[in-house]
DNA sequence: GAGGTGCGATAGCTTCTGTCTATGGCCGAA
DNA sequence: TTCGGCCATAGACAGAAGCTATCGCACCTC
């Protein structure tokens, strides 16, 4: 019963949802319009659900319907980009993944996309390799780089951006310094103390963006300390050159704490970057994994909070 | 060239690379063996996938086969369920579904749970009902409720629990309590302190677990006030009868404020738990939904603190 | 209201293909 | 050597998917 269903149909699905309309889905699918109502009627009948109402100006789809046609529309796509892989894989011309990571990206998120690609792509080699955001974007521009995960903000129309982690943004400061007395910084403070920054060259993006939301809170840094690592950061956070902002969840030294920033909400976000027309052949199945996570995730999504105060629900006994 | 795969093929794959075997997996088909050989061999030579190494004791998966039977397996199994549950939509026999929730669930996660039904079966009813996690167990083993949202830890062969978030536990205490002037609560401060509790009839198994996880940092909390609502406990705090420990996504009155225990690194966990033999139609495609985002999930996931930390246990809220 | 237009359904024929049975080749064990 | 297990090949056949031609229906225009 459910063999009835094959891909061919789903393919047909999709493309009637897409054009509303049975007669220009099939000049889309080369194929005459009696045919594909045929396969339509006799998989509808088959499975005993009505997918498309039909009416003298084109068609509807039923509730039910439109839970198949997005799984159509998926299930399609996901099945071509499969084989796609597959066939790389294959054909051995799955040359190792080259990855580019900047060090101030956190190593689970690392771990992570090593273990999603070992487990999508078994037996095919990874390449890691660190530096500079802007130096690996240039990298990946020349290609000699297929994919990278790098702080945001990455802008820019040739690059393919999908956030996967993100983490609060916190002052480091010596544990023994007495602002670490306080829940949280205050700009007022922060504003003085706040000395040490990454090298602007390595992201100069990020740097422009990090100054611009201190300007949003009245703050303008004396930019005195450049680093290049996170150790650079914190050697010279613990040698008393002042404070740094970085992502919370940075393995820290003994003699150092973080803070929270007052009445600010700033993260520090880690997303995986490739180029736009990806050349590698596994791109499209990891973007495609990523994509799911963050898709319609169940809860753990805390910028959802718009919906606040819509909920409404049917509540019994 | 994509189009060459059908479902069939898929089926065909599973079969064969479970029973890694020609001969076998055509029996299990109810197939004539050369047909399967013949299917097999048409669809490798159309994709150019050597899938199936042959060998004269049966055969092998090379690693590009292992990425299309792994993606075979799940795809025929996905197409399944969600014919069913489009089935039942469409016959309308799906009834309401009903999901039990504690009140320390916080609403995010309902929300989240109400939108991903609603995308997945659209125009069904939900109905959700608040209680005591026991009491909802007792419900959804009389049939009278079908799922629930409910606060780890849930133990027992006859459930299928799925996680869907987590959030640290921490100490709640007035703002202006002196402890608040800290950063970290200190066990031994705690102990003194530490009375407020929900009430264990609620759910016996979290409130067990709590006090054994307290006993492991010498704790033996005098247990005083027991609440039922977050509001209750917030309430309890606030008129000074001790601390207590609560989801730190609770949100908060002004009067209030929450602060980490130093040394551990607990989390209050949530989950998504039906019984084992499902009734309700909704349920596989649901389940699948949630496996789908907590499987290779990149990053995002704080409760993976287990590698480094194993202090870290799963709690309640 | 007559005729035109756009859309889907039906009918009948053709072609393709998935399946079958029968058989062959290969390898290892008895 | 022979037998048994396994997969591949060959040829026949039935069913299914496709095509063309045509119909029916609703709506629009004049």
């Amino acid at each position: 019963m459910f063999d009835l269903v094959e891909f061919r149909h789903l393919k047909y699905i999709a493309a009637i949802a897409e054009t509303g309309n049975f007669t220009r889905a099939a000049e889309r699918l080369f194929l005459a319009q009696p045919s594909l109502s045929k396969q339509i009627k006799e998989l509808e009948d088959g499975i005993g659900i009505q997918i498309f109402v039909r009416h003298h100006d084109g068609v509807r789809i039923t509730p039910a319907g439109q839970m198949i046609v997005s799984y159509a529309i998926e299930a399609v796509k996901a099945r071509n980009e499969i084989i796609q892989a597959a066939r790389a894989v294959h054909g051995g011309t799955i040359p190792a993944l080259r990855i580019g990571f900047s060090c101030f990206v956190q190593q689970d998120v690392l771990r992570s996309l090593r273990d999603a690609y070992a487990s999508l792509f078994p037996g095919c080699p990874m390449q890691f390799s660190g530096g500079d955001p802007a130096q690996i974007l240039r990298r990946m521009e020349e290609k000699s780089l297929d994919a990278a995960v790098l702080p945001l903000p990455i802008s820019g129309e040739q690059w393919t951006v999908d956030q996967v982690a993100s983490a609060p943004l916190a002052v480091c400061m010596r544990a023994d310094d007495p602002l670490a007395q306080q829940m949280e910084i205050q700009p007022s403070e922060l504003a003085k103390r706040l000395k040490i920054f990454r090298n602007p060259d390595a992201h100069p993006e990020a740097h422009a963006r990090l100054l611009e939301m201190l300007a949003e809170i009245g703050i303008e840094p004396e930019v005195s300390s450049l680093a290049t690592t996170p150790s650079d950061i914190q050697w010279m956070v613990q040698s008393g050159s002042g404070m740094a902002l970085i992502d919370q969840k940075t393995p820290l030294d003994q003699s150092l704490t973080t803070r929270p920033i007052a009445s600010v909400n700033w993260t520090a976000d880690t997303a995986f970057v490739h180029p736009v027309h990806a050349e590698h052949p596994s791109l499209p199945v990891l973007t495609r994994h990523f994509r799911k996570m963050n898709g319609i995730a169940p809860a753990k999504r805390t910028s959802r909070r718009k919906h606040a105060d819509d909920l409404q629900m049917t509540l019994l006994a």
